[in-house]
DNA sequence: ATCGTTCTGAAGATATTGTTTCAGAAAGGA
DNA sequence: TCCTTTCTGAAACAATATCTTCAGAACGAT
């Protein structure tokens, strides 16, 4: 065995280094490894030998041969080859502030946020996202929104721009003593939108409770964990919210937003239009009217 | 545990379809799993554990809950997806939200918002960021917060948190005719933080004038065309906006605000600790009190 | 063919991994 | 607040996986 091969090689590498010193038995089992590499050698040692047609003494010796402690260790080595093969598939390794040291919390914070961006997408069913879309463009229902301490400006955030698309969407206050009065005016088909991220709200679960059981369809923004009103939603949205920060981080959840905001635009695009046209007519006036005041 | 997951479904499939069903730990472990998928899940149970900060039990039980017959047959579906994630020749270009076509809203607003990132890091000089940190990290200075009619619930978002980490922290309310009030609050050396995006506010304009006048030192949040503000801000961010929407998106400054709270954070760890402990405990308080009303 | 050397895998020994049990903790409901 | 239900992980136990040993097979040299 040549004994370049102790640091940092790749189990393939390795092969391919001590190929001449293997026996019959090993270069078979070589083979059968490079075959289906790296995959064949992560199963167990037993696995491994049968496919390739070997004992499991013979796996271990190889092992030890091409300069690992044993079989383990050689698997080991090819789940980290996978690792930095499969999380790689794009320059990872870019630095988003240029002039900013990676350390940098603008680069950190970039590095976190676009991971949690990429997590969330990939978590979330676009069927599920179309659907609650669906559900917020029915001019049919009544739209409530509401926010935790934390959430509340994001609900504030999107009842803004909901409110400018479509009529009957209402911000329901901060106030948690008030909320039993606002179920009141929720009747059946009539939809709530609800903000719950960690350090999840008593109160909120109360009150989604109660508009479900007059009939109120949940939509709820969360955190990946799953705020315990989950239970109860019927469309649900879980957001990473991972920051390099004593807080959590609501970038995601206002992308989020943003792109239901976007689909809903889509969805109602003609009573959206309009009433946009209108809007700026009263902002007009309103310029006009204060510069008499 | 919906029981169509039976048959020929990805652990990561399995996991979102039972997501709901599962339990705390269960979660954790789950976006454990999906943090590093699939590798995360090819070493031995408890590695997995430990790296999810879950006992073995909890991971035995979730392969069971997820339809396999135990963890090690749900290593070897593992396996299985790796394979043939491995063996497909092309490279394709990544999809943020996979199992939606590249057109969805989701993949769109995706790759803008990125843009955007990616353009507003590019322009930002870190050591502008960094003196405006210090600035807002100043205890001796007042800090006043406004945000304009789209821009609210940023100014809203940031101010909760930035008065979470320090005293002397004012939000000014959203009714511009109250402004002129808050000006003779403010005093030399005061800080006045400014949200303004396009559709600039003519009154946001003359509140910022108003407070200049008096020695106040202006931070602003604004756009890449830049609000008339930032001809009197000392210190300014310009985020990018564009959104495939009729509106502008705010994701990237929600992300500057986040990234300037971290950094606040750091700089002034002693006083933010403190208070936040002092408000976990007035939490407890309120909660406690709440009980018997 | 015979001998010495090297290689190989069956079988047993050992180490590690995976599962089950169960008591205490946490969450939820009245 | 108390009670019930559910969840959780430590520890004991069971099942595998890995390694070691060693007798015999394969090979090569004479």
């Amino acid at each position: 065995m040549t004994k370049q091969n102790d640091q940092n090689l790749t189990v393939s590498q390795r092969i391919q280094n001590c190929f001449d010193e293997l026996t019959r038995a090993e270069r078979q089992l070589a083979n059968a490894i490079l075959d289906n590499y790296p995959v064949s050698g992560l199963g167990s040692i037993t696995a491994l030998a049968d496919a390739s047609g070997v004992s499991t003494p013979t796996v271990a010796r190889m092992a030890r041969k091409l300069g690992f402690g044993g079989f383990p260790q050689m698997q080991q080595t090819l789940r980290g080859e996978l690792e930095a093969t499969i999380s790689n598939p794009i320059s990872k390794h870019e630095r988003w502030a240029e002039n900013a040291p990676d350390t940098h919390i603008l680069n950190q914070f970039a590095e976190t946020v676009i991971e949690n961006l990429r997590q969330t997408l990939k978590q979330q069913d676009p069927k599920d996202f179309d659907a609650m879309v669906k559900v917020l463009a029915d001019r049919a229902r009544v739209i409530h929104v509401v926010g935790g301490r934390i959430s509340h400006s994001l609900a504030s955030y999107f009842y803004t721009h909901l409110q400018m698309m479509r009529s009957d969407v209402l911000q329901v206050e901060r106030n948690s003593n008030s909320w039993p009065h606002y179920v009141l005016n929720m009747k059946k088909g009539d939809v709530l939108v609800l903000f719950d991220v960690r350090r999840y709200e008593h109160d909120l679960l109360r009150f989604a409770k109660m508009a479900v059981a007059r009939g109120v369809e949940l939509v709820l923004f969360t955190d990946q964990w799953g705020s315990p009103v989950a239970k109860f939603a019927k469309h649900k949205i879980y957001s990473r919210i991972e920051a390099p920060s004593a807080w959590d981080s609501s970038v995601v959840t206002m992308f989020i937003l943003e792109a239901v905001i976007a689909a809903v635009q889509n969805e109602t695009w003609d009573e959206t239009n309009e009433r946009m046209t209108e809007l700026e007519e009263l902002f007009e006036k309103t310029k006009l009217f204060k510069k008499f005041v």
